[in-house]
DNA sequence: CAAAAAATTTAATCCAGATTAAAATAATGG
DNA sequence: CCATTATTTTAATCTGGATTAAATTTTTTG
């Protein structure tokens, strides 16, 4: 017990192995779903033993846990990028679709897909629906912002919002780690989903 | 073995319970997910015990199979109105947009979201795939029309399907059955999901 | 190089939830 | 009503994959 515990939160060593593990895991998670991964599946892309994530993770639910808190911080850094960048909010809007693309599919990814979210335990749960909850909070937001300076037309913007973000999120499930749609969906997607928003 | 394989197709009394079964495991799929939906929560949503779904499919694996052939039929159905319906590619597509969004929030639904079409068993996979790539492969060709009438923007069709794909595929997640939010969807989503894509 | 700590494996358990068989109840048709 | 078929339940079994403990190998460090 002198092991984990006692790290220093900074081990890099550790933190790297972990998170190519977190890698691995979302990428099972996004091609086979939930049930149809094991933890044997996941170790194997790890050139690893079952067993062996124990030393990672304390369980498989804890596993699913820390790729949606991948998941959710991917999309809060893009969301931080994009307001920082200031800009009027269509602009906003436009550079957050972008560096959020651009995370997913390049060496950041693969993102796991929160779909499943409910069979995490209670506390796990209300801790990544809020995180999920408050970054929708942040784009609608953002979308108000722009209806405000007239840079975005009136709309009804938490139906957009899941519009977009459920666009968004559904990427993983289409694309596998090809360098070229990767380019292609980094060059397409903020103009397709934000083209309709010009006021 | 002279029960459900002597049945006529048409018996509605069984036809009809299994179609309420579908709609309830559905409801748990999309909640909870594929995991974290035992056979008895779906039972339980019927009143019935965990074993009497036997009585209604093979095992669970055809439960998911049978729900995302539901939820591939419903899409057909809304593309073929939408086609037979004629008009410019941009009102097809918008037209389409309309009737899958009405039938996936009203008493049609709840569809099930394909997430796990890679834990069916080849056959059924190949099967669902199949419907799956042709439904988008139809949507593309409809955007395709729009282009070529002058409706829609020339644009990625592939991606822009995708992009739109994703947002309708991604409503069961936030959609659970509120009427005033199903009016919503279908007063917003049709416009929102088009409106970029005009030319 | 020799501890000590870190990382992984081997080899069992363990268990929730799927599946099955037989029995019981409900519906239906003559 | 009776007989037959449809539907559901009860009560087991069965099992894949998660989990664990102990042993083993690898790495670090003084």
């Amino acid at each position: 017990m002198t092991t984990r515990l006692a790290r220093k939160p900074a081990d890099s060593r550790f933190a790297l192995k972990r998170d190519r593990m977190l890698k691995a895991a979302a990428f099972c998670f996004n091609q086979k779903g939930y049930s149809g991964t094991s933890l044997k599946d996941v170790a194997d892309q790890l050139g690893l033993t079952d067993a062996a994530l124990y030393y990672y993770v304390r369980n498989k639910e804890e596993l699913v846990y820390q790729c949606y808190l991948r998941a959710a911080e991917v999309g809060r850094e893009a969301m931080d990028r994009a307001v920082s960048d200031g800009g009027n909010g269509f602009d906003q809007v436009r550079r957050y679709l972008r560096y959020h693309v651009e995370i997913m599919v390049g060496d950041r990814g693969p993102v796991a897909i929160m779909s499943e979210i409910p069979s995490l335990k209670p506390e796990h749960r209300d801790e990544v629906l809020a995180l999920s909850r408050s970054h929708s909070t942040r784009f609608e937001a953002m979308l108000e912002r722009g209806i405000a300076d007239g840079s975005i037309a009136q709309c009804d913007v938490r139906m957009t919002g899941n519009a977009i973000m459920g666009a968004l999120n559904w990427i993983p499930k289409w694309f596998h780690g090809d360098a070229t749609i990767a380019q292609n969906i980094v060059d397409e997607f903020p103009h397709i989903l934000s083209s309709g928003l010009k006021s």
